[in-house]
DNA sequence: CGGGAAGTTGAGCCGCGTCAACCATAGTGG
DNA sequence: CCACTATGGTTGACGCGGCTCAACTTCCCG
C-alpha cells in the first residue's frame, strides 16, 4: 500500500480538512488524532455524521462521487497519510483485493450511519447519550486506547449534541445524570466508564460488536 | 452485466427479502416495485433506513461484509434481478469499471443516509415530512414515474413515521397540515404535489440534486 | 488582569408522544 | 349477501421530554 502514499499531512486542531462540496484530488487515512464529519444546514445548524478515529479513511465520497457530501474537521492535531485520487483508478484496475477492501469500507460507513440514524430517530435523550458514549468507548478500546477504563474524549459537548440531535443544554443535563448515577464521567478530555455493561444496556446496544476492517 | 445475472425473482407485497443478520449468497437489483430497508431495535421499535425504488441495489452489505445490517421488505410486488455473491469476486478481479461503479453505489447510499440523518436529527416535524415527500417526489420524477404531478406512494403512514423518527399520530396530523395548506396531498397510493418549490423549501432542500449513478 | 470559549444550572413553555376513540375499506366465511 | 374482522387512517385530550432564554462559573491564553 505504501506505493500509493504520496506523503503525510498534519492538520492543526480546529482546522477544516475537507469542505462539503469540495472536489479534492487528495484522499487521506487518519494515522493519529481525532476529527469530525459534519453537514451544515442552510440555517446554520449542524449535523455531525461521524467521528474520525485513527485508521479511518477520509474523502472516499470525493474520490468516487466527485465531491464531498460533508465537511471534515480536525478536533485534535491529526496526522494523515495522503493519496492522490488518480491512484484510485490504478487500484481498481490492478489491485482487486484492495479495491474490494475499499468497498468494504464504504459499506462499513453505511452501517455506522444506519446505527446512528436508529439511535437519533428512535431513542430518548438518556439512551442517545449512553449510546454514543458506549460506542466511543468500545471503538477506542478496540484501538488499544483504553487505560484503566479511561479513553480520550477531545470533543466538546456541542459536538455530541449535534451528533445526536439534542440541544447543548439538554446534552449537558443528561451527561450530569449519567455522572451522578455512576455510569460514566466525562471531564476535560477523558471519558471514564464505571459500569460498561449497564451503560451499554442504557443505550440498547448489547449486541453491537466492533467492526473488523481489512487493512488498506 | 447480463453475464452475471443468474435469474429473476418476484417478491410478494409484505414479504421479507433479506433479514437483518442474514448472510445471503444472493444479491439483487430492483427492477420493478418498491420496498423498504429497516432496522429493528430490541424493544421492537423500527427505524426505516431507506426506500427501495427501481434500479436500487440490495444486499451489498451482505456481499461485502458477510451479513446484512438491516432487513429488506417488499412493499409492493417486486421483481428483482438476482446475482450470486461469488460473482462479486470475479467482478472485482476482471471488471474494474463495474467494481468502481459498485463502490460509487455504496458511497451514494452513504450519502443518502447522511441526508436522512440530518433531517431526522435537526428538523422539526413539518420539515421532516416535507423533506421526505419532496425527496420521494424528486426521485420518482427522475425515474419517469411522474404523471401530472402525481407519483406512486405505496407505503403506509407508519413507514414514513418510522423513517423520520416521528409518531404515527403526529405524522398523520402533519400530513393533514400539508394537505389543507395546499402543499401536497397523499391519498391512497398516490402522492400529488401541488407546489413543489414551496414543499422543497419547507424541507430545507433547495439545493439537493438528483444523483446520477453509473449503470450496473 | 481582561476576554473568549466551554461548561453548568434554573425557569418556563411548547412540540410531539401517548392514550383512546372512531371511521373507512377490503377480505372472509357462514 | 351480509355480519365479522383486520388493517390503515383520522381526530381530540392531555402530559412530559426536551428546547429556548438567560445567567453564572470555570478555565485558558494573551
Amino acid at each position: 500500500m505504501s506505493r500509493f502514499k504520496t506523503g503525510e499531512f498534519v492538520a492543526q486542531p480546529g482546522s477544516e480538512i475537507l469542505a462539503e462540496g469540495a472536489s479534492s484530488t487528495q484522499l487521506y487515512t487518519a494515522l493519529e488524532g481525532m476529527g469530525l464529519r459534519y453537514k451544515t444546514l442552510e440555517d446554520g445548524r449542524r449535523q455531525v455524521v461521524g467521528f474520525i478515529l485513527p485508521g479511518d479513511f477520509i474523502g472516499l465520497q470525493s474520490g468516487v462521487m466527485g465531491e464531498m457530501k460533508h465537511s471534515v474537521e480536525a478536533t485534535t492535531r491529526m496526522t494523515m497519510c495522503v493519496f492522490n485520487r488518480s491512484e484510485l483508478w490504478d487500484l481498481f484496475k490492478n489491485h482487486p483485493r484492495r479495491s474490494f477492501g475499499l468497498t468494504h469500507l464504504a459499506a462499513s460507513e453505511e452501517f455506522l450511519l444506519g446505527e446512528m440514524l436508529s439511535a437519533v430517530g428512535q431513542m430518548d435523550g438518556i439512551a442517545k447519550i449512553a449510546w454514543v458514549l458506549n460506542r466511543f468507548y468500545k471503538r477506542l478500546t478496540a484501538l488499544g486506547l483504553n487505560e484503566n477504563d479511561q479513553v480520550p474524549m477531545p470533543y466538546r459537548q456541542q459536538d455530541i449534541a449535534d451528533a445526536m440531535g439534542l440541544s447543548l443544554v439538554h446534552t449537558n443535563k443528561t451527561l450530569a445524570k449519567l455522572r451522578v448515577e455512576g455510569f460514566a464521567t466525562w471531564s476535560g478530555d477523558t471519558l471514564t466508564v464505571h459500569r460498561p455493561e449497564e451503560l451499554a444496556e442504557l443505550g440498547y446496544a448489547k449486541g453491537v460488536k466492533p467492526l473488523k476492517r481489512p487493512l488498506i
